[in-house]
DNA sequence: TATTGTTATACTCTATAACTATA
DNA sequence: TATAGTTATAGAGTATAACAATA
């Protein structure tokens, strides 16, 4: 019983440590790593935002978010405009190609999934999700990025 | 369908990254970081290994094995001792605090596993448990650390 | 000649602090 | 005086390459 739990953590604990390598493996093929990556999905569910809020929604310093949008600028995935009535103000907004490159993100997310979940027992993955569910429930969504 | 398959990933990924948020904040809080605490576990399990072999077993470079061991050393938690055939090998072995910390980890496993998952209806946690260790098998368990 | 470990060096990711331009 | 972003600096984590001691 008490094992069972310790058994399960255990499995959820390696299953972890693949997933993230896979995921960094992954986007490391396509010039991401998983900071950038964020950057660009948030751009792309919300549109052009200011380097601060930048900042806030990911968590991240300011300053780091210079260096973030540097590089993603430097690979032609977003653009800097300037902000229309604060003239401090930067917005970061995606380019085509990091329109494109976000879009095949979603893309690949999916064909993970299928890769990782796809052969399992509908029923069973059911059930997978609920306990998942349940356990990030209890959590708290804190992190709502 | 398919849409439960993607639905599961992303609360697999989501729990993922809080799980390993934990886990770096409980190792953090106790002065060691994942790598480190890898090594006290391989030792702990294993006995006193090589600097070579070590870099093996974790996969990293003996460079990085300097740089970790050095580390782990300054804080107490293991010594080198000469090889006792071969003049150019390390032996790194635990000494009784980090045999003392490595057993404490294994007991912040156990309760980090019924905080997570102790609540979970056990029948539904023996499903969770049977899918993590499908997908784990598929992955191959290569990584026998 | 091959292997073990270390010194020297460098790169990535992220943080804090000081500063500039603007509000 | 407060805010947005940048320059300067630093520290952790990890890698490659060159080298010394030993096999």
């Amino acid at each position: 019983m008490s094992d069972e739990v310790l058994t399960a953590f255990d499995a959820l604990f390696e299953l972890t440590t693949r997933l993230g390598e896979s995921m960094r493996a992954d986007l490391g093929a396509h010039g991401l790593n998983p900071a950038r990556a964020e950057v660009l999905l948030v751009l792309h569910r919300r549109g052009p935002v200011v380097q601060r809020e930048l900042s806030q929604i990911l968590r991240v310093t300011p300053r780091h978010v210079t260096g973030l949008v540097d590089t993603l600028a430097e690979q032609g995935w977003v653009a800097r405009t300037p902000h229309p009535s604060d003239r401090r103000a930067v917005l970061v907004g995606l380019t085509d190609a990091g329109t494109a490159q976000a879009t095949e993100m979603h893309r690949r997310r999916a064909e993970a999934a299928r890769a990782w979940l796809g052969d399992v027992d509908p029923a069973d993955l059911t059930t997978f999700r609920t306990v998942l569910g349940q356990v990030l429930d209890r959590l708290g969504s804190s992190g709502e990025r």
